[in-house]
DNA sequence: CGATTTCTTCTACATTGTCAATTAAATAGC
DNA sequence: GCTATTTAATTGACAATGTAGAAGAAATCG
């Protein structure tokens, strides 16, 4: 018997930075250390909203979850809310690069510099 | 002096997808090769009005141009209308890349299996 | 002409991308 | 206890992209 193929929603381009950069952020992922990455990364600025709505969207799509930090921060400041990629989120990004990887086959003339 | 970076539009995926296939299709490039190009790659269905529209919205940002096929088909049907990349397509096309690679390079967990 | 074929246009709406502005929670001082 | 200050998160909005399905156009054959 066959799987039912769930059928991988997939990810936008954002999408898919914020959560690489949740996975690559570890246990101390969360919206500043996130949008820090995201800007040396992708080389450009990004707005805090921007991240949090794109994590939060994530997290309805079930490929990442939150879990606030402890409220003991060194000098006043909202608790953190930290983030994680879920194994559907993990699964998404597997999905995502082989599209990824089959665009930029379509025409070789593009390759890697 | 500096040159003044004139701020290449950035390509959505399914836009970039389309810009190589028309790249692909050369002289031949029209809405159903360029549809059946992408479908094949993508590995999923795609409606042509998505393509069109795509097509159309890369022509007015001057990435893509268009002209009017020879109306001399072999069995009926409409003429044909043929795309082009520009400069400026390739242009983004390479920008695309780069932000791309920069994007996977995030987390190196996920590099092509 | 009218039927048929091959294409392109349109109309619409869902999803994503992005901010700027606002609100919350913590803590150090007075 | 207040309140100024600090560090984060949440909202509200809107633009840009993704994607179809229905409708319209142009050609050719009988």
């Amino acid at each position: 018997m066959q799987s039912a193929e769930k059928r991988v929603r997939p990810l936008g381009e954002f999408e898919r930075a914020v959560l690489l950069a949740v996975m690559r952020a570890g246990r101390n992922a969360y919206g500043v250390t996130i949008r820090a990455e995201l800007q040396r990364r992708l080389n450009r600025s990004v707005s805090l909203g921007a991240v949090y709505t794109t994590l939060d969207r994530l997290a309805e799509k079930g490929m990442a979850s939150s879990s606030l930090g402890d409220p003991t921060p060194e000098r006043g400041g909202r608790a953190k809310k930290f983030f994680a990629v879920e194994a559907q989120g993990v699964k998404a990004l597997q999905h995502s690069r082989r599209t990824s990887d089959a665009i930029w086959a379509i025409s070789p003339l593009l390759n890697s510099k």
